[in-house]
DNA sequence: TTTT
DNA sequence: TTTT
C-alpha cells in the first residue's frame, strides 16, 4: 500500500537484563522488556498515580544485537525506534496466542542508549565499530552534506551506511 | 518514572467502519481496525512482497469519537498518534488473552483524516466544532503566538484547549 | 488545512542555561539551546567524523516554564517535543531576518528531563505539582483508563489535562 | 555524542512543483516548499483562525529525488521524515543568513506520497524500482520476518536495503 | 554553547 | 506558494 507508516517511538528502562538468541543460521535475535510509566494527580481523589506499561521489543539486526549485548542490562534507560508488529503462536496446549512487539529491523529502526552509566563510551561503540550505525541514534550512519565540499563523491546517503 | 516515552504513529486505512460503544455512564469509546503495508523487492527471488499488518485502534475521548462516527468509515486514511497499551482479559474458555492497542486518550492523541473523501470539508468539523480539536491534526487547537499581540490574554496554551 | 501535522522531536543537551522571559501580562517565555549530534564513520578516509546542529527551542506554556526553571541548566539531557515555526523580524540595519524555531505551546508539546542529575526527583516535580502535567512526559496528565471502573466518572481526556 | 535524536515529520501539500538541481558529480537534490496549517476557535472572538506554516524540505538520496521527480507536483499531499539543519550563507550583499531545513538525507528518512492523484500507482513506482524502498513509505525496504522461514538466508535487514 |  |  502506498503511504503507510508504522512506527513505534518509546523511552523506557529494561526490565531485565536483554536476551540474545540465534537463530538456525546464526543471525542473532535480542528481546528486550521496556518499561514505559505515566503519572498523573487523580482528579477527584487528588492523589498522585502511576501507571507502567510494559513493551516486548524485538531486534533482528546484527549490528544493533552486538550494541545490545555489550551495552544494555537492566535498568538501562534507551531510546528505541522501530515498528508494531503482531505475531500468532499456539502454545502448548493447542491454543492461539498473539503477541504484539515493537520490531527493530529495518532501516527505519534506531536504538539508542540515554544513560552513560552501563559503558565508558555511552554509545561510542569501540574500534570495531560494530554498532556505529545504530548505537548513536538515528543520525548515526549518516554523512552531513556541506561538510563536504559539493564535487566529492561523498555525502551521499550512498556512501555511508554502515550495513 | 521520570523520562518515558510511549508514542505510535500510524498512517493507514480503515479495514472495517468504525465500532462506537458506550461506557455504563454514556461516554463513548470508538474501536478502529487500520492496515500499514510494507513492500519490498525480495533479494533472492526478485520477486515483489508485501505484507499487512493491522492494528487496534481504541479512542477514549468524546470529541475524537463524534469525528470518528461522523466522517470515518471502512477504507479512510488516517494518520494516528497514540500510546501502546497492552490489556489482560480471561475469555469464556477461562483462558487469559492479551491485547495490544494503540489507545488515544490524552493530550498528546492526534486523529487526522489524510483522505477528503468521506467529507465535505475533510476535516473541517462543522459549526458544532465537535472534532476542531484533533480532526484537524496534531497543531489543531494551538493558538499561534505572534500572531496575537504581545499584550494580548490570549495565544497562550491555557485558552484554545478545546477540550 | 486538513491532514496536517507539524512535528519535531529532538533529544540533546542543553548548551547553556535556558532563558525566560516574560511577555507584558506576566506569562513566561522559556528559550533553550539544544544540541544534537551524529556521528558517522568516514567511508573514505575511514575517520570518524562527528556534526553538531543547534536547535532553538521556545516554550510558551506557563507549567513547562516552571519545569524549565526549576530542572533545566546547562549540560541537562531532555526530551522535546514540539512544532516548526519560522519568525521573521527586521534587525537594528533593517535587514530582514528569519529564526525556525522548535515551538512548544499546545497540547501536542512534551518535555521530559532524561538526567536525574538536576533534581533529587529527576522530574517527579515535587507538591505544588507544577510540571506534574509535563514534567514526567509525554504520557502525563493523562488518566489511565480501565485502572478506573467503568462506570466512574473519570478515565476521561476531559478530566485530568492540568493546563 | 550519544544518546542524540533529530527528528522532524511532516505531513502537508507542496506549495510548487519540486525543484530538482544537480551536483558538479551528477548527483540530484530536490528541494520541496511544503505547507502545513493548523486551525482553532479563538477564544475570546469565537472566531475561527488559521494559520500556515512553510517548510524547506530538502532531499539527498538519489532513490528519493527519482520519486520526487515523477510523481510529486504543486498540490502533492506528502509525509516527510528527516531531520533538522541549518545551513549559514551569505547573500550577494554580505550579509549572513541561516537557512533552516528539514533534510532527508540518511537511513531514517522517508518520503511518502499520501494522494494517489498523481500516479496509478499511488506509491507502486514502478519496474525500475527507482523507489521501492521509499515511496511506499518507512516500512518499505524493509524484510518481514517470520514470513521466511527461520533458516532461510534472509529476512534480515542486510538483505534488503535498496540502496 | 552541550554531550560522548 | 499548498490544502480544506
Amino acid at each position: 500500500m502506498a503511504g503507510s507508516v508504522n512506527k513505534v517511538i518509546l523511552i523506557g528502562n529494561l526490565g531485565a537484563d536483554p536476551e540474545i538468541k540465534r537463530t538456525q543460521d546464526g543471525r542473532p535475535i535480542a528481546n528486550l522488556r521496556i518499561a514505559t510509566s505515566e503519572s498523573w494527580r487523580d482528579r477527584t481523589s487528588g492523589e498522585r498515580k502511576e501507571r507502567t506499561e510494559w513493551h516486548r521489543v524485538v531486534i533482528f539486526n546484527e549490528g544493533l544485537c552486538k550494541v545490545v549485548e555489550q551495552y544494555l542490562k537492566k535498568g538501562s534507560k534507551v531510546y528505541v525506534e522501530g515498528q508494531l508488529q503482531t505475531r500468532k503462536w499456539t502454545d502448548q496446549n493447542g491454543v492461539e496466542k498473539y503477541s504484539t512487539e515493537v520490531v527493530l529491523q529495518n532501516f527505519n529502526s534506531t536504538l539508542t542508549m540515554l544513560d552513560g552509566r552501563n559503558s565508558g563510551g555511552g554509545g561510542n561503540f569501540g574500534p570495531d565499530d560494530a554498532g556505529s550505525g545504530f548505537g548513536s541514534g538515528s543520525p548515526s550512519g549518516a554523512a552531513p552534506r556541506r561538510a563536504a565540499p559539493a564535487s566529492s563523491h561523498r555525502g551521499d546517503m550512498d556512501d555511508d551506511i554502515p550495513f
